[in-house]
DNA sequence: AAATGCAATGTTATAACGTAACAAGTACTG
DNA sequence: CAGTACTTGTTACGTTATAACATTGCATTT
């Protein structure tokens, strides 16, 4: 079967890459739906976890939508800034960060696993050139 | 008339107080049909944009739910630490981590508004009494 | 008080997001 | 080929959230 589901991921990733905003899991489906006509939900959902798996998108919690990694593509956690204005999103990493977060926790006995750090607000172009003030 | 979206909202924040974990919109929305009959889903989302606007709650972007601040109650950003195995969601103030966080953000001319930082992991007392290992 | 207007609340319907459960296909093994 | 294990397709449904409009209550003006 030449392993359809590793087509539709491809295919996906494309479409997040070339794409200047988030998009959400139906957002794409209609994207594939222009190459394979029949393509349903669970499909889309599909793709993403293993894409997610593999840290090649980042899903934005906050958004309910999803982001091509902006970094290489091993998995990690990023820090991603949400424009309120233009819907951009930058990502930026920083270990250090999570260790301080990391250490927040542990202070209190918990054991962390996964961060999610995403932080709204209006992004430098936004600022700059149509923006609030 | 009293105001009935005040009396939904302190109903609201009590079933959340007295809850361990974060409850969906749609839980609360079965707590309050004990009392009033009737009660629609835009009547819990009114109730909850009041209260999460007020600083009384906070929504897990993470998890679609909503949990009592345990800090006082003026608006502000937390870390929650969300346990994975018990459910239970713990809550930090940390001037310093917003602080830097902005910092990075500011860093890519970004200006930031609202922090969403939810850690994922497991809780002290999970991990030490049934926990993983 | 009657009329007017505004803001809060109620109600209906539907949009958007996500997944369980099972069917069908494919490929590998003996 | 028969059996088995895995991947993919399909249907149906569950959950989360909001748009749009109707209604109610109350304040203000006349």
């Amino acid at each position: 079967m030449t392993k359809r589901g590793e087509e539709i991921q491809r295919q996906v990733l494309a479409v997040l890459r070339q794409s200047s905003t988030p998009l959400s899991a139906y957002d794409l489906l209609d994207h594939l739906w222009d190459s394979h006509p029949k393509i349903a939900a669970p499909t889309v959902y599909r793709a993403l976890a293993a894409l997610t798996g593999r840290g090649s998108i980042h899903r934005l919690e906050s958004l309910n939508a999803y982001m091509a990694c902006q970094c290489g593509s091993h998995p990690h956690d990023s820090i991603l800034s949400i424009c309120g204005d233009c819907g951009s999103v930058g990502e930026q990493v920083s270990p250090d960060v999570l260790e301080i977060l990391s250490g927040l926790a542990q202070a209190s006995g918990f054991t962390p696993d996964r961060h999610v750090i995403e932080v709204h607000g209006v992004c430098g172009i936004c600022t700059g050139g149509a923006g609030a003030a």
